[in-house]
RNA sequence: CGCGGAGUGGAGCAGCCUGGUAGCUCGUCGGGCUCAUAACCCGAAGGUCGUUGGUUCAAAUCCAGCCUCCGCAA
């Protein structure tokens, strides 16, 4: 069960291994992108071409779905990024239980933007955890997990990328665990846990009353989705890219535009490389002013 | 038929309404200047104005179609 490019690499991984997948589960087709056309989950799309029967209920609390998942009759169903919260009557309907891929290294991060959280809080490592699944929140008993480095200059959607890669094969790994017999899934720490809520269009103007990396974090982590924004010279522009720069006196919020653009953030200032105006496209930060000044 | 914007030298744009010599900022190249800055001055190269057709003496400009790109909308 899954929705995006995450959960199709996974999906991916799935079918070049020993393993029979039976059905996927996806969410309904939505109207999106560009003209509001209808799209179908990239999870569909590499399912329907593997001819794999794809299922799309719009809820699983439902007798229809849970009938549908109990008909395939499955050993184990694997969730990643599938959007939906998985009742405790379908949890029952696998043999061996429900297994999940999440992009953290739990306890930290549960819940929805694990990935996104960890770049905004500047963290130098996060990972994927290989858990059962449970009622609670991402608080299942892990199988296994897997570290891996943030780089400085990955954002949310090159972690993605990374995680997904590195998911496919810890998914395996654990599913390996698994079919060995005799192995202990192991207990989280609830005192541990910290929680990655859904990001929102709000989070996405910058406060330059920050540290500079701090504010660096923040367009790195909302890099997916709802993307940074601020205003500039009485333009609203996204920021797609930054990086510090030093020795130029800048007051928080204040606004350098001759050649390059630099705002001053608490500490030092910080150069934006690339910058979208509204109705405009990317546009280098020598580009925008430019254009703008 | 969801709403909207855009395609003009290497980059970003103006010009279109009101058809009549291709313009601005930046970059590039050449030269100069200075105590001097992310500074300044002089000069040069570089464009079939997305595409096809229509109107016209004349189309970047008006009309129609097509292609491509993008914003909003989760």
């Amino acid at each position: 069960m899954g929705t995006p490019d995450f959960a199709a690499t996974i999906l991916e991984g799935l079918l070049a291994s020993e393993h029979r997948v039976l059905a996927v589960f996806s969410q309904p087709d939505k109207p999106q992108g560009r003209g509001h056309k209808v799209q179908m989950p990239p999870v569909k799309v590499l399912a329907n071409r593997c001819g794999i029967p794809v299922f799309q209920p719009a809820s699983l609390r439902c007798a229809e779905a849970e009938a549908q998942i109990t008909a395939c009759n499955p050993d184990l169903v694997v969730v990643a990024a599938y959007g939906k919260i998985l009742p405790a009557s379908v949890l029952k309907i696998p043999r061996y239980g429900c297994v999940n891929v999440h992009g953290s290294l739990l306890p930290k991060y549960r819940g929805a933007a694990p990935i996104q959280w960890a770049v905004i809080n500047g963290e130098r490592e996060t990972g994927i955890s290989i858990m059962y699944m449970e009622e609670g929140l991402d608080s299942g008993d892990l199988i296994c997990q897997r570290t891996v480095q943030i780089r400085e200059e990955d954002t949310a959607k090159s972690l993605y990328l990374s995680l997904a890669q590195v998911g496919k094969g810890e998914l395996l790994r654990g599913l390996e665990l698994i079919s060995d017999g005799g192995f202990v899934p192991k207990k989280q720490d609830d005192g541990e846990a910290t929680f990655a809520p859904l990001l929102s269009k709000g989070m996405a103007c910058l406060d330059f009353n920050m540290p500079a990396q701090t504010v660096l974090n923040w367009i790195r982590g909302l890099d997916v989705w709802p993307v940074a924004q601020t205003e500039v010279a009485r333009v609203k522009v996204k920021v797609w890219q930054a990086r510090i720069a030093t020795g130029l006196n800048l007051a928080p919020g204040e606004w350098f535009c001759k050649k390059k653009l630099v705002v001053g953030c608490w500490d030092f200032g910080l150069e934006l490389l690339e910058v979208q105006p509204e109705n405009g496209r990317r546009l280098k930060g020598a580009d925008f002013v430019n254009r703008f000044s």
